[in-house]
DNA sequence: TCGAACGTTCACATGGATGTGAAGGTCAAC
DNA sequence: GTTGACCTTCACATCCATGTGAACGTTCGA
């Protein structure tokens, strides 16, 4: 039985840090940190080099959103393995404590979405306005 | 003809800084540092004391929500005098890189938006997956 | 009139997400 | 076998929202 994937995302691809960097516009140094902050892991080559596969592409992207959305990488690195597809695998994870930091954060970006939709629109309608007669 | 209300927000309130501090649940160095930054502003009394009038307490909150959802200070003193009521006596600050801005900056806020609901939904179906069965 | 609670400015510290550069190893291509 | 593009680690720098404290003036009530 041959080793197909595991978490770190070795085994498939042979992308290395710089096309990673690339596919999802994030600087290689910052990819060293999300790693550094177990946001993601990546195997290592023979000669010490960082390998992914096409999985990892998403991920970060979804921890750009994340971090972008306001969220510190402490609290990324809680939440996304309830985040992970296929999402079964990690009931085991759900901890009192971590639904409770989940339902916390959950409201925290309702409120914030509230707060952004707010203002979003009200520079919408003035942007209108201005249109308009300006 | 009495002077009622100015950007300031002098010459109505005497609220000082520790009421607005305790009513808007920031801290009063935040303030200073607002202010400091050219979100809020403030005239003095003869001693030398901030004082504000009753529309900071939102005016502060607004910002805060802003700040909350990302923006940076410099952002949100950009889009802030659009977000005034009444609106229409800002329509000689829309110069083309105003508007620009706030173009740029609604529509960053609408990627972030869908970006901050995804997740919050993505959070919120794993909670009730857990919830069902876990 | 004294002390507590508030205000002021100045200035340095911290923490998180990044930028940047040095010093060096690996590897493919010419 | 040397060049150039890639990788490595280490480490210091920056920006921004905050914390914190010193040193000092003001207000107010016991």
């Amino acid at each position: 039985m041959d080793v197909k994937v595991n978490t770190a995302g070795c085994d498939m691809g042979h992308m290395r840090i710089g096309e990673l960097a690339e596919r999802t516009g994030t600087a290689r140094r910052l990819l060293r940190y999300y790693e550094e902050q177990g946001l993601i892991a990546a195997c290592r080559a023979a000669n010490g080099y960082r390998e992914y596969d096409e999985r990892m592409v998403d991920r970060v992207l979804q921890i750009r959103g994340l971090l972008d959305a306001g969220l510190p990488t402490r609290i990324i690195k809680q939440i996304l393995p309830c985040l992970d597809s296929p999402r079964v695998i990690h009931f085991s994870d759900a901890t009192p404590e971590m639904i409770a930091t989940l339902e916390v954060e959950r409201d925290r970006m309702t409120q914030r979405i509230l707060c952004l939709t707010r203002n979003r629109d009200a520079i919408a309608a003035y942007l209108e306005e201005v249109r308009g007669d300006g």
